[in-house]
DNA sequence: GCCAATTCCTACTAAATTTCTATGTTATCC
DNA sequence: GGATAACATAGAAATTTAGTAGGAATTGGC
């Protein structure tokens, strides 16, 4: 599948936080009663998406977290850059040393994978969270 | 990473059978020994890759495998779908039973993952192994 | 008929990754 | 000061992926 949980989680609780009207923070714990869905997991994943400026929190009590930009400026490709470990990776350096089937620079395997992967994340750049909110 | 090792072992191995000029059938023996590849991996890899009648195959002594049709009726989808476990599963079937957060039917998060992975898949049905051996 | 080379099959092991929990610390409101 | 929350790190548990082991069945060539 090319949805991970993690990548599902963080989509879901992004909606959550977008389907509240208001201006205020949302703690995690309400995300996770309201979506059901693991707490400790679910701040870790908005530790990430803090880091990428996806969302901004609020410490302390009545803390917690709102988006840090309009829902139509967040991609699905910025949360699963944002939570997904090596997502930008390049697939290969093309050095024969760390892939021994590499015959040279170009690698013509690794433009071909890179190439796919520039495809997604292309195709991922267009679907916004405002879009993914309105099919609700 | 989109493409996993068992993916780009499975094209590899189908580009050296590609490369090979001749109408005779090639051993895994010789396709690990040319590409690289761990021959007992690749064993399982081809099983599969004949089921879904990618390659046909030759018993005994002097045998091996060929393509089953033109290089150019392969598509990368044809050979994930053939490699890769449940690539076609669809991602839920929209029951609170089986997926809490489910709501109802249809389920709006599981139709945008379907969605994706139906684009993923219509531009992989075009990528297809003459280009890829063309490319090297 | 026998041997070597090969596909074919199943089960298992090992490694890596992903998912999730435990146990805190620090910050803020009341 | 207590409650509530973000922030942090380590690691357990589960799942998936990659790879190995050991052999059975099939065929060509001698």
């Amino acid at each position: 599948m090319i949805i991970s949980t993690k990548t599902e989680y963080a989509v879901r609780a992004l909606v959550e936080i977008g389907k509240q009207a208001e201006e205020k923070p949302i703690s995690i714990s309400d995300i996770c009663r309201k979506a059901d869905l693991p707490q400790k997991y679910i701040e870790q994943i908005f530790r990430k998406l803090k880091q990428h400026r996806i969302v901004e929190s609020i410490h302390g009590s009545k803390g917690g977290y709102m988006l840090a930009k309009p829902e139509k400026k967040i991609s699905l490709n910025d949360i699963m850059n944002a939570v997904e470990e090596n997502y930008n990776a390049e697939y290969c350096d093309g050095n024969p040393e760390h892939h021994s089937h590499c015959i040279g620079l170009p690698c013509g395997f690794h433009d071909l994978w890179n190439e796919i992967r520039d495809h997604m994340v292309d195709y991922l750049k267009e679907i916004k969270l405002d879009y993914i909110i309105s099919r609700f």
